[in-house]
DNA sequence: GCAAAAGTGTTTAGATTACACCCATGG
DNA sequence: CCATGGGTGTAATCTAAACACTTTTGC
């Protein structure tokens, strides 16, 4: 009945904002790890670690990401687990989560074994850690059309062109602004503060995440009803 | 670098329909496992094992369903990762897959320690199988309604009111035959044959899932959903 | 013929889309 | 005043839902 030979890990895919040229839009990055020892020493991975004997999953995906980028993340949730025999030389199973980090604090400066990469423009990675990528990146694309993870990646104020430059960094496409709007405020999520962005033309009022709405899917516990997906 | 003391097994909640009655609408049902040992001695479990040193997870939640239930799968498709340190006295990680089993292959002679339990009415269970199996029940409630896994609870050929029935079972409340008709029609996944379910009213023309279209989420990675036999 | 399910047609309400247009600010 | 993004209005289109109606069988 020992099973011997399997160890189990915990990585997690960290997405965040980044604005590269001066005012441009904003595109989706990630952190990833250098590797210092073999197998795959030298290539790009992503944050992780051992999962403890007595630790949670969540706990150790929260632990493993603050001790390899020294990140806090707004939302964190289970994506897969990866666990075929030869993905890595040893048997290792690992439990993926995927995160988003606020761009404020994915601005702090990271240890110098950690690089942000554009989510869309990746290097070859060590073991499938492309393929997790890949399916993370499709899991958020997904998610944003019916959940409201996008407030994960901004302050807790923001404007509806913030708002809508987070959708339409992580679709990959343009959203038309007056629809935009019409469909956020009817979705009941947003209050409205009396504050403002004020900047080169009109001010744009501030909003904060109503936080009576229910968070969706964040695993086997919440209820909900019925929601469609694309494909 | 070594782990001590976390074991990984997996596990599967196995789906079919069943029709109590004469002719009743069918009803979803599950296989349950009795405990022959502790922890849990002589409660219900879902069926499972523990993950070969050499084998993949998939193969591995294919195997021990076979073992334990003597079924064999028309759908298979990972579920979640629970790993709460406390969820069992010594420490287990279970990774959960959930299937969808034919009628008429779940109604083969079952082994003696395995019952079958209307989905909604299940007594306390080992372990968090409760909880393991209302999420499993939610993911095959919104699945329903974005792809075509109903399928693969249904014979090769099949009416518009047989798959009709199924969504029934699955999300619990009626559907205009009607509308019905007209959503599965235009979806593209059915090709009409021609033969014809004959019974106590006009025959119904039946139906053979067109294996051409793409399902939408089966995981990370490319491969097929709907298994062909037994693997 | 009658009951009941198979199958078609139509109407309505709501959501999505495209886009015209006004508003408010910095310069 | 002008350029630009903030914000509103509206018509066209698409979809989901409700339901009346016709068709085809067993009895």
């Amino acid at each position: 009945m020992t099973q011997t030979g399997i160890r189990l890990a915990v990585s997690t895919v960290i997405f965040s904002l980044r604005r590269h040229g001066g005012d441009t839009r904003p595109t989706v990055v990630l952190p990833l790890v250098r590797r210092t020892r073999d197998p795959h020493e030298g290539r790009w991975a992503l944050p992780g670690g051992w999962l403890g004997a007595e630790e949670n999953l969540e706990v150790a995906a929260s632990r493993t990401l603050r001790e390899t980028t020294d990140l806090s993340p707004s939302y964190l949730e289970q994506l897969y687990a990866f666990g075929d025999a030869d993905r890595s030389p040893s048997r290792v199973v690992s439990i993926v989560y995927w995160a988003l980090v606020r761009e404020d604090i994915s601005r702090t400066a990271s240890p110098h074994n950690v690089a942000w990469f554009d989510a869309t423009a990746l290097p070859r990675l060590a073991f499938d850690h492309n393929q997790i990528v890949e399916y993370a990146l499709w899991r958020l694309r997904n998610k944003v059309g019916y959940s409201r993870i996008a407030h994960g990646l901004l302050d807790d104020e923001f404007s509806l062109a913030e708002l809508r430059e987070v959708y339409e960094a992580i679709l990959d496409r343009r959203l038309d602004p007056a629809n935009f709007r019409r469909q956020v405020e009817n979705s009941g999520t947003l209050i409205p503060t009396e504050a403002f962005r004020t900047g080169s033309h009109r001010p744009a009022r501030l909003y904060r995440y109503n936080h009576d709405v229910e968070l969706a899917d964040r695993g086997p516990l919440p209820h909900r009803v019925f929601l469609k997906e694309p494909s």
